[in-house]
DNA sequence: TCTGGGGTCCTAGGACCC
DNA sequence: TCTGGGGTCCTAGGACCC
C-alpha cells in the first residue's frame, strides 16, 4: 500500500477557457490581462515562447503583441469560476478524495492503491477532464504533495510524457530534484530563493540535504516541512476545503485616478458592500473593519503610498448598512485633498460565525434578527435580479471610478443571455 | 499615460495579567 | 552592576501561494 498525492494541474487555464469558446483564438498567442487591464496574468504557449513575461503591464507589451498577432482578453472570472466548478466535479468523479487548492489545480489523495491503479487513476483524469469540459490538464503524482507539485512541472515541461508523471523510487526522486531549481520548489519564494543562492544552495536536492536545525533557522517550521516532503516524508495531508474564511478582503483598482471624496467614498461603500455579502455567504459576522486609500507607488518610489486604519465594531456585524456607514466615515477621515487614489481596500477581520454570536442586551447597535433577515431579502433579490439590483445609495449610481475591462469575453456559461448560437 | 486581487501561516514584540 | 517569571492576547509585518 503507496502514499500517493496527486496534483492536477489545468494548463494556461484562462488562456484554455477563452479558447474553449472562441475556436479563433486556438492557432494564435492568447494573452489574459489582470482587472483592470493592468497586467498580463495568464498567458497561452505560444504567448510565452514569444517573450511576454508573467505580470508584466500592459503596456510594456504592446509592441510584441501587436508583432505577433496576439489575441488579449480581460479576466472574466464569472467564466473561469464556472469552468473551474465542471472540472473539479469531473475529478471528483474518478476519485472523491479532492482538495480544491486553487480556480485551477486541486490534489487528490491516491493511497492504498497499486503502483498500476494510481497510474491508470491518473490518465483517466486527464482524459475525462479533456472530453467532459475541453480542458487539457496535467497530473503529477508522488510520495508527498510538495513532490507531486514538482512531477506536475515536469509533467508538463516533457511531451512524451503525455501530461502524467508518477514518480515513486528514490534514484527517480533524486534525479527529478536535481533538475528542479530552488525557486521553483512550492513553498520557497522570492526571498528565501535569493537566501539559499548566497549559501550555493541552488537546486532541490541540495536542499533536502541540509541539516534539519539549519533549516529550521533560516525557513522557520513552514521551510522545514517543505524540505521534509522533498525527502519523501508526507507532512501536509488532503485537507477538506472549508469555505469558513478568517478575513474577508474586497478590493479593485480604480478606472482612472481618482481625486473627489465622493468618489473615493462611493467606491469604499461599495466594497464593503460586496465584502459584506461574502461574509453572510459563509455565516459569518465581522468584528473588526479596515479601510485603506492607496495612492500611486510607483510615481514616488519609497514614500509612504497606503494609508488605512482599522477599527473594532461596536458589536459584531454582517450588516451592510451598518459596515458601509463605519466604512465611510473612515474613508473620509482618510482621505486627503492633495492626494489622487489608485485604489482601495476593505477589509473585514475577527470573523466568527453568525450562530456563536452572545446576544448582548445592552448594545444598541447589536445585529438583530431583523437585520439578519433583511440581509437576507437583499441577497435573495440580487441572486435572483442580478448582482446589485438592491444597494445602499451610498455605493453610488454612474460609478465612475469602475475598472477597465475593454477585451472582456462573454459569461458563456453563467448568462442566459451570453449562451453560444449555432447556426446550421 | 499605463503596474491585480485575493488568500494563508508564522514570528516578534508590546500590553496586560497574576 | 544588580530590579521576577511566566502566561495570554493582540497587532504588525514578513514570508508564502495562485
Amino acid at each position: 500500500m503507496l502514499s500517493a498525492f496527486a496534483l492536477i494541474d489545468c494548463n494556461n487555464f484562462y488562456a484554455s477557457c477563452e479558447r474553449v469558446f472562441d475556436p479563433g483564438l486556438r492557432d494564435r498567442p492568447v494573452v489574459i490581462l489582470s482587472n483592470n487591464d493592468g497586467c498580463v496574468i495568464a498567458r497561452s504557449s505560444e504567448a510565452k515562447e514569444v517573450g511576454i513575461p508573467m505580470g508584466i503591464p500592459e503596456f510594456k507589451v504592446r509592441p510584441l503583441i501587436s508583432r505577433h498577432n496576439i489575441a488579449v482578453r480581460s479576466s472574466n472570472y464569472a467564466l473561469y469560476g464556472d469552468m473551474s466548478s465542471r472540472v473539479m466535479e469531473t475529478i471528483r468523479s474518478v476519485t472523491p478524495d479532492l482538495e480544491v487548492y486553487s480556480i485551477d489545480e486541486a490534489f487528490a489523495g491516491l493511497h492504498g492503491r497499486s503502483k498500476r491503479e494510481i497510474m491508470e487513476m491518473g490518465r483517466e483524469i486527464r482524459q475525462r477532464v479533456r472530453r467532459w469540459t475541453g480542458l487539457p490538464v496535467s497530473v503529477g503524482i508522488a510520495p508527498t504533495k510538495t513532490l507531486a507539485k514538482i512531477a506536475n512541472e515536469m509533467a508538463k515541461s516533457y511531451k512524451q510524457l503525455n501530461g502524467v508523471l508518477y514518480v515513486r523510487k528514490p534514484d527517480q526522486i533524486g534525479r527529478m530534484l536535481r533538475k528542479t531549481e530552488v525557486g521553483d520548489i512550492w513553498g520557497i519564494g522570492k526571498n528565501y530563493t535569493a537566501m539559499l543562492e548566497r549559501q550555493g544552495i541552488t537546486n532541490a536536492l541540495q536542499l533536502s540535504r541540509m541539516p534539519d536545525s539549519w533549516v529550521r533557522s533560516k525557513l522557520k517550521v513552514t521551510g522545514l516541512r517543505t524540505v521534509k516532503e522533498l525527502r519523501g516524508e508526507s507532512c501536509l495531508t488532503i485537507e477538506e476545503s472549508s469555505d469558513q474564511r478568517k478575513g474577508i478582503l474586497s478590493s479593485r483598482s480604480f478606472g482612472r485616478p481618482v481625486k473627489k471624496v465622493d468618489e473615493i467614498s462611493e467606491a469604499v461603500a461599495t466594497f464593503t458592500a460586496r465584502a459584506a455579502e461574502k461574509l453572510r455567504a459563509q455565516d459569518s459576522v465581522a468584528s473588526q473593519l479596515t479601510v485603506v486609500l492607496v495612492t500611486d507607488k510607483y510615481r514616488n518610489p519609497g514614500q509612504p503610498y497606503k494609508f488605512g486604519h482599522t477599527i473594532s465594531l461596536p458589536s459584531p456585524t454582517a450588516s451592510t448598512s451598518m459596515l458601509c456607514s463605519r466604512a465611510t466615515d473612515l474613508a473620509n477621515t482618510l482621505f486627503d485633498e492633495g492626494k489622487t487614489y489608485k485604489k482601495a481596500w476593505v477589509m473585514l477581520t475577527g470573523l466568527i460565525p453568525e450562530s456563536s454570536v452572545q446576544a448582548d442586551l445592552f448594545m444598541e447597535e447589536r445585529y438583530s434578527e431583523r437585520d439578519h433577515n433583511l440581509m437576507k431579502s437583499l441577497d435573495q433579490i440580487n441572486a435572483k435580479f442580478g448582482n446589485r439590483t438592491c444597494m445602499p445609495a451610498s455605493t453610488g449610481i454612474s460609478q465612475n471610478w469602475q475598472m477597465k475591462q475593454q477585451y472582456l469575453s462573454q459569461k458563456y456559461t453563467t448568462s442566459w443571455d451570453q449562451l453560444l448560437e449555432v447556426r446550421l
